[in-house]
DNA sequence: TTTT
DNA sequence: TTTT
């Protein structure tokens, strides 16, 4: 039994890109920024804001929802899960990139609140059922990859 | 204004691995392993049990808790940020490291609960300060690195 | 544009009791336990520890698993939302109940854990439908009550 | 070993009331509402949106600044966690109330976002220091109750 | 490299 | 009414 979960308000960095699989899947991307306030430590020194930016992943319905109402610099919540997954660069080497798999996602921007309709999925008929189709880069080419 | 918080319920991995800073904060790491469930999707597909590696990093207070309580095996429950940092490897290539920052932990195994005396940092006093003598892999030596 | 989301880890403090709706929809309420640890203040006050108790609600599939598999003093992770009713006691006062509608659960007690097939329900679909046939204390007697 | 943690995104229903104990430490209250989104059943039934009001407690450094920037119709995140209290109402019947004792607030209004300073409290060494003073109805007279 |  |  285990837990992994992620909560993130953050902004939207670009706007997301939006692919289908073969089977119609809609799978869509974006960076989402989350900042640490800058602040001074007891000793005086001065700790700046440090912005963390997140690999997000939406998948199906919560994916063409993304493609319609969101956009660079919308301010998002989002829930979801930690997903690290590897491929070979072109050198041949082994890499990681860790993402964020949204399971639900709330607009905040004024503009865009209130415009989505069910910003939930249905759990565990989800994600896992195209991942092989989704992680490789190599039968992408580099300008497909989600990042 | 954001929001970067993780919630983990794993298994430790490893013993943690605790170094000491000059200035003398500590500094404990080990992998922490999330599970999903096996399932099968409406259409008969097989979804396999997955497992997920986090890399779990705590600070002062938190990781001396750790050094003195936390084994491989154990169950934790975990609450903290996503930290990316980026390091270049032996080959001067800029690779990427995604971290569990830890702010709470909480003993969850029998054996270890309720030993654990204060299991909770003070927020925004914390990690930061001493982020860049962390961060760098090339000033450690490999078999220094946290991960 | 909102969120209402609670997660807690603590003790079963009673089986639970499950009831049938008209519509066969199944109902399981149980109190469930969490303790803050006792401490010692800056100033020398002793803080002794304190229980808090949770009015639990599981519904449908959720309520079915916990007949079979939940237990007084078991060990559980459960994420929910918030819910106040009111209702009028004996008196005709009228009175709340803050319960916590449990979407996900997680069996954490070694003996249970494993055990329970899909713990988690389909958001969304669930338990407002049947919200009026559950709420009211007065159309099924005190001691047919959740709480 | 337990958890007790809840996340809220809403809105505030009324200017928070602030007291000064006689310690000096700070008190502020107010609502916040969240809504669940209405929606259909796959039968058709419509559920309507449905408001739940929760009854928000800020202590120290949190209750000032909410004194200084929160506002009626302010939308915020809160982190914190579930706390139920009883008190003898003028009948002398016992009464609950649950609250929810926050332990980190974030501005979500644009007016407002980006103006607090420092929005979390230091854990442990805070709310339950002067919790007997607080709690009770009796000794403050009905118009000075927080909720 | 963990657990069920 | 639970646990450590």
């Amino acid at each position: 039994m285990s837990v992994n979960k992620v909560i993130l308000i953050g902004n939207v960095g670009k706007d997301p890109e939006v692919r289908y699989l073969d089977s119609g899947v809609a799978v869509a991307t974006f960076p989402l920024a989350t900042s640490d306030r800058a602040y001074t430590l007891a000793n005086g020194t001065q700790v700046p804001e440090r912005t963390e930016w997140h690999n997000i992943v939406l998948w199906r319905g919560l994916a063409e929802t993304a493609e319609k109402y969101v956009h660079k610099g919308d301010k998002l919540y989002l829930e979801g899960k930690i997903r690290t997954r590897s491929y070979d660069d072109q050198a041949g080497v082994k890499r990681y990139v860790t993402e964020i798999f949204v399971d639900s996602m709330e607009m905040l921007s004024p503009k865009a609140a209130g415009v989505a309709p069910q910003a939930t999925v249905q759990p565990n008929v989800q994600q896992q059922s195209i991942q092989s189709q989704v992680a490789p880069a190599q039968d992408n080419g580099a300008d497909d990859l989600p990042f």
